[in-house]
RNA sequence: GGGCGUUUAGCUCAGUUGGUAGAGCGUCUCCCUUACAAGGAGAGGGUCGAGAGUUCGAGUCUCCCAACGCCCACCA
């Protein structure tokens, strides 16, 4: 690497090249893994493991990127910094997978049996697991490999028991019978946030069930006929006098014949549908509290593949139809039958399974739970009382009304790939054993059941600490970790758990900030899916555009609210650009170092750029610091380009070209250079690695360091502040510009010397005649000459007013008198209006009165410039108009 | 039904203690000036969704309304 010759490097910078030879020189140099025996303080990060299902996609990108700026960032100012990489089994995604790749070699799970399956399954884990951790080394991810983990292994699994028996032990954990969510799809219960609904249109039935043994009927309204062999009862509201006299009575079930009661429960809506309501508790969370009130046996009529059941309760000629095809053929016989009255529209909201969105069956089946409300107590308590800190917090609102209102959690699902519940049944008494390990295989048997994945990643910055060791050096060193960087879609599924568990389990909060960022859209602002085919794949942007501008870019889009973020490949060109133009802007600093001495700059021999980039410098420094710790992530890049290009590259660079000319200040302005260059490269490091490596090895440096990714991170430095040069850099700068506004605007051709005389007095006077050179190379001058400030303005000449000073181009020939007044008095007018706002406010006694000191003295003297420079300009149009 | 977010230049979006608005892209003009045309220089472009209020002063605070988006709850 340092053997390169700079004056052969590529004018457009090599993002893939580069980015391969840096990750590597990195990895060799073990510059990613933490020591756990370090005398710094710890910063800890363990990432949100990505499901092994697939491949990254943008949002770990963005995800990956935030973690890795932070742990740069911090590594760089003096952290022993952690970034612990894993992976999730992800239970039921995982095995639907696989299923779905079984399927196509036209088998399923239960052809290979629950070993082999889960083979299968671990096989296509490990291949995704590698393939998804070297797309996060493409990110550059400087996380520590040596700490990889993955939730269903042993650590993990250990810490899933011991977790599992202690919340059993406590009572906190039991096995029963409710009404869960089932997916006939999956095959298996899933949880109330694993569940999502949506609006469909569908039917309201209305059926007449006829009284037992007298004439008359109530009707009952219902979207799901094909339940009715499942009633128990009838139920109406216990106000209603319209059923008061049917109350108690029996109807018979039409089609099966079957007697049930009228019973009255408060439960029933006496202004929905008829006011009746058919109970079927083993197929409907409202009707089976209602028969558990009222003692009523459930009664199962939809088996779990979302089949008719085969039982005595219904009709033979239904059994094992699928619930829809049963609900038709239902209606048919009810109608034949005249007991279907009506039928209206009705929208409705159905329960879809996240996963596969097959429609949700409410079913009566015995699960496991975690009682929630015990845990979330303390849960509550952290955040509300500051121990974990939600950014943007507006979360907070969501995360505490969640939990305030929890339920308890099913967390058994029928799968297989995951892990095993640890309760044991004798095969003889049935005695059920909850134990880490079965205390007799040949006498029990294990619960076939899995827990669901969320439970391990639940356990997550502690189980990979070493949990239920917390003796361990990471455990001790590392645990609690610094921050939790996610999306908020998975703020119930994860964080929540998260907290919960740590909090019980360490006693400690397992992270005290939580940083929410948005998701990432398309650019029509439609979440990206595969179905939709609106993904953009984060590794073909890194091979389009380059890593380091893919994570600029994405940066840069972040914003302190978190809000959504839209993108479409063009996006990326924004990096692409800078990541071009950093790499020109080292190049041509490289290019001026030959001959540079290992001395560090001549505080005294600095000139007025020099202080000024040195002073921009250290503010850049001390807003960027600032910016990070309070994870205004995207400001840092925006500050940081506006930086580099806009101070750095337009100006700095310009006017370093002529102090290197000139032999008195070429060696303290390469000194500069090489110095403004470093610092400027680290403070980009975080959040472009690679780029900001490569270019740092080539700097002949006068320090020993490795890389830069471990040098000390730049801060503000009192000894760098230079206000009075940075001011007299403004003058020089808006010299230039007025001189080039003047030339473009009176189509004076960039070939054409012109001259200018500059009518000043006092210090400006004194520091126009030290920017001279810049003003002349930078504006194109040739001479310049100096007046007196009052002296008339000489005829056929343009002229700009800056700051208190003039400066007049002669220009005979050239000018277009009338354009030149034109010009002028647009600039007239932009000063008027804004001294008649200014004066206005003067003019207010309230705003004289209540107005900040400061402010209202910033007014004056901004009115007293605009008098002077308004004045000037009068003057200036003045001697136009007469000449011409 | 409850809650949250968004609405600012043609487009995509910034704008943290209230002091008359910024960026990138796009547009117009000029320029291959020995770091960079993925570039340089100059310019144009906004009554900050509507309305009301507080204030000397509101994109920024309060209230109300509208449109779009999201979350939670849930109606047999």
């Amino acid at each position: 690497m340092n053997n390169t010759n700079i004056n052969e490097l590529p004018t457009v910078y090599d993002a893939k090249e580069t980015e391969e030879e840096i990750y590597k020189f990195w990895e060799d140099g073990e510059f990613f893994k933490a020591d756990a025996h370090s005398e710094k303080p710890p910063y800890s990060i363990v990432i949100p493991p990505p499901n092994v299902t697939g491949v990254l996609h943008m949002g770990h990108a963005l995800d990956g990127t935030l973690q890795d700026i932070l742990t740069r960032y911090h590594r760089m100012s003096g952290y022993e910094a952690l970034w612990l990489p894993g992976t999730d089994h992800a239970g039921i995604a995982t095995q639907a997978v696989v299923e779905k790749k079984l399927r196509g070699e036209g088998l399923t799970r239960h052809d290979l049996g629950r070993e082999k399956f889960l083979e299968e399954t671990w096989k296509w884990a490990n291949e995704h697991k590698s393939e998804i951790l070297h797309q996060f080394k493409r990110l550059g991810a400087s996380f520590d490999l040596s700490r990889e983990r993955f939730t269903f292994d042993k650590g993990c699994s250990d810490a899933v028991k011991e977790v599992f028996v202690r919340l059993y032990e406590k009572g906190l954990i039991y096995k029963g019978a409710y009404i869960v969510n089932w997916c006939p799809r999956c095959q298996s219960a899933i949880s109330d946030i694993e569940t999502n609904y949506e609006t469909e249109q569908g039917h309201l039935w209305e059926i007449s069930y006829p009284l037992k043994g007298e004439p008359g009927a109530i009707i009952v309204a219902t979207t799901r006929p094909e339940t009715i062999f499942g009633d128990v009862a009838i139920a109406v509201n216990p106000t209603d006098h319209k059923y008061k006299e049917l109350v108690g009575k029996t109807v018979v079930i039409p089609l099966s014949g079957r007697e049930i009661p009228i019973i009255e429960d408060e439960y029933v809506d006496k202004n929905f549908g008829t006011g009746a309501v058919k109970i079927t508790p083993a197929h409907d969370p409202n009707d089976y509290e209602v028969g558990k009130r009222h003692g009523l046996e459930p009664i199962w009529v939809i088996d779990e593949e979302g089949k008719m059941k085969a039982c005595g309760a219904v009709p033979p000629e239904l059994h094992n139809l699928d619930r829809y095809e049963a609900r038709e053929k239902i209606i048919g016989m009810l109608s034949y039958q005249n007991f279907l009255l009506r039928v209206r529209d009705h929208e409705h909201n159905v329960g879809k399974c996240q996963r596969c969105n097959t429609t949700i069956e409410p079913l009566l089946s015995e699960q496991w739970f975690v009682k929630m409300e015990p845990l979330a107590k303390e849960a509550i308590a952290a955040v509300k009382d500051g121990r974990i800190k939600f950014i943007p917090q507006r979360w907070e609102k969501d995360y505490l009304g969640w939990m305030e209102n929890i339920r308890d959690w099913c967390i058994s699902r029928q799968l297989w790939w995951g892990h095993q519940i640890p309760a044991y049944y004798h095969k003889e008494t049935g005695e059920m054993v909850v134990a880490k390990e079965n205390p007799d295989p040949n006498m029990y048997v294990q619960d076939s059941d899995v827990l669901d994945t969320w439970f391990s990643s639940g356990l997550w910055p502690f189980s990979t600490m070493g949990f239920p060791n917390s003796e361990t050096d990471d455990f001790k060193k590392f645990y609690p970790t610094s921050v939790l960087v996610t999306g908020f879609d998975i703020i119930f599924f994860w964080v929540a758990r998260m907290i919960t568990m740590g909090l019980e389990f360490t006693k400690k909060a397992p992270f005290s900030t939580v940083y929410i960022h948005g998701l990432i859209r398309d650019e029509k602002g439609q979440k990206m899916s595969k179905s939709k085919g609106n993904t953009i794949n984060p590794v073909e942007i890194i091979d389009k555009y380059g890593c380091d501008a893919l994570r600029f870019t994405l940066t840069s889009l972040c914003t302190y609210g978190g809000q959504d973020i839209k993108i479409s490949d063009e996006r990326f060109e924004y990096g692409r650009n800078f990541a071009n133009k950093i790499w020109n802007a080292s190049r041509f600093v490289l290019m001026n170092l030959e001959g540079v001495d290992n001395n560090d700059f001549d505080r005294n021999a600095l000139t007025i750029p020099d202080k000024w980039i040195l002073d921009k410098l250290n503010k850049t420094a001390e807003i960027v610091n600032d910016n990070i710790k309070n994870y205004r992530i995207g400001e840092v890049a925006h500050v940081l380009y506006d930086y580099f290009w806009n101070d750095l590259c337009d100006w700095y660079l310009e006017t370093a070209k002529i102090q290197l000319n000139d032999e008195n200040q070429k060696l303290n302005t390469q000194r500069v250079l090489r110095y403004v260059l470093d610092m400027s490269l680290r403070m980009l490091h975080p959040i472009m690695p690679h780029l900001t490596e490569r270019i740092w090895q080539l700097i002949p440096r006068n320090y020993e360091a490795k890389a830069i990714m471990v040098c000390d991170y730049p801060v503000f430095n009192k000894d760098l502040e230079f206000p009075a040069e940075a001011e007299e850099m403004n003058l020089t700068i808006e010299t230039i510009r007025s001189l080039r506004n003047v030339r473009q605007s009176l189509n004076i051709s960039t070939s054409l010397k012109i001259n200018a005389e500059i009518r000043a007095e006092g210090h400006e006077l004194d520091v126009f005649k030290i920017i001279e050179p810049y003003i002349k190379r930078l504006a194109k001058v040739e001479n310049i000459t100096y007046g007196e400030l009052n002296a008339t303005v000489p005829p056929q000449s343009a002229s700009a007013v800056v700051a208190s000073s003039k400066i007049i181009i002669p220009l005979a020939g050239l000018i277009d008198i009338e354009e030149e007044i034109k010009r002028q008095e647009k600039k007239l007018n932009k000063l008027v209006t804004e001294k008649n706002s200014l004066e206005g406010r003067m003019n207010n006694a309230k705003f004289v009165e209540n107005a900040p000191k400061e402010l209202i003295e910033q007014t004056k003297a901004r009115i007293d410039e605009i008098n002077l420079q308004s004045g000037a300009i009068n003057e200036l149009i003045n001697s136009l108009s007469v000449k011409a």
